[in-house]
DNA sequence: AGCGATTGATAACAGCGTTGCGCTACCCTC
DNA sequence: GAGGGTAGCGCAACGCTGTTATCAATCGCT
């Protein structure tokens, strides 16, 4: 069989679009080589040669993932006012992890086993933060919040809202416990639980 | 090839535990049920004899996950201050699911693909929750924490300690940040956050 | 004691990620 | 313009996976 043409940017994009969109679909599971290579019409190989692997896939996947987070997080506009503006960095946290469900599980849950994130996830996860950490380190600064290391801070309001969104999509909520209109209250108390009495 | 011994409730057993230590040594992807058969010294269809499938023998140490689980919450004593078994309640929260990392990862984050939880998931792990929940409940009864739902109150709080103790877990943290001391803190200020002012 | 049901050993199936082989289209040099 | 080096990638095979049909052996029950 010939080969249709060389050095092909574009089969590098629609590989890794249709993976999202596979692993968007149907989950971690769903994402085969064999399925891919067949829906964009090459042969598994062509991942080896553009990737190196399919753990190498996933990364790009995750690296990926981080940008539109990035770019979600980074769009908030922001108040001044710390209370506010962590509300608002939580609510369009939410969304963004809505928005890709998977892909969120790829950067912050390990759902796909093969993968370990390297040594950039901290740090890409960390730039994604950057609006957050602003907002807190100005915030302890100006003496509107308790005189706590702002990592602390940071790490605290992430992990809170990490962990909402990560029970929501797993299901794990209660029923009756409506999260849209509850996520925005504990929100708003967890985040004025940090100004100086 | 004979057959050693019928109805072999001691199989089981093992199974489940050598299960328990493969994902625990090196994580879900290490769970084969040739390897595990091997291992106990039977054959893969002992597995399917006595769970059903591999799902449902991950669903069988996602149960004893949560037994282990609410043993240990249910262990803390509780002082009556909301603020101090609010603490108390996330570290053994932490303390429990650093124990066993992966099956916290089975019970809350989806680390196993083909598993999904069945409906007792939300029961089961609402279970687990009682001693929080009945906590919280009094304490916003007595007036002590501000006029939330409790659900409300319960949600936040296990989403909070969930998310830090799943960023941990995954790596996410940066390097300076030790968890240990700043976990404390933070929990006790989103405890305190709740308090009526 | 013997019958029926259940356990689980064997072996086969389909599908997976991965890899060696080799063809082919491109780029570079002459 | 012609020839050689290189990189992309289709093909086929390997060893692994979960799952299942077959069937022998053993149990509980009458």
């Amino acid at each position: 069989m010939p080969r249709p043409r060389t050095h092909d940017e574009n089969l590098r994009l629609k590989l890794l679009d249709r993976a999202g969109e596979l692993i968007s679909a149907d989950g971690p599971k769903a994402l085969s080589l064999r399925k891919l290579a067949a829906d964009v019409g090459t042969s598994t190989t062509a991942v080896y040669s553009l990737f190196g692997g399919k753990t190498d896939l996933v990364s790009a996947l995750f690296t990926e993932g981080f940008r539109r987070f990035g770019r979600r997080m980074s769009k908030v506009t922001l108040s001044g006012d710390p209370v506010e503006d962590l509300v608002r960095l939580g609510v369009a946290y939410r969304e963004s992890a809505l928005a890709d469900p998977h892909l969120y599980a790829i950067m912050f849950t390990k759902s796909v086993p093969g993968f370990e994130p390297a040594e950039e996830t901290s740090e890409q996860a960390r730039a994604t933060m950057a609006p957050l950490e602003g907002t807190i380190r100005k915030a302890v600064a100006d003496g509107v919040f308790l005189d706590v290391p702002p990592e602390v801070v940071t790490v605290a309001c992430w992990g809170f809202v990490h962990g909402l969104v990560s029970l929501e999509l797993n299901g794990n909520l209660p029923e009756q416990y409506t999260v849209s209109t509850a996520y925005e209250t504990a929100l708003r108390v967890n985040a004025a639980g940090w100004l100086r009495r």
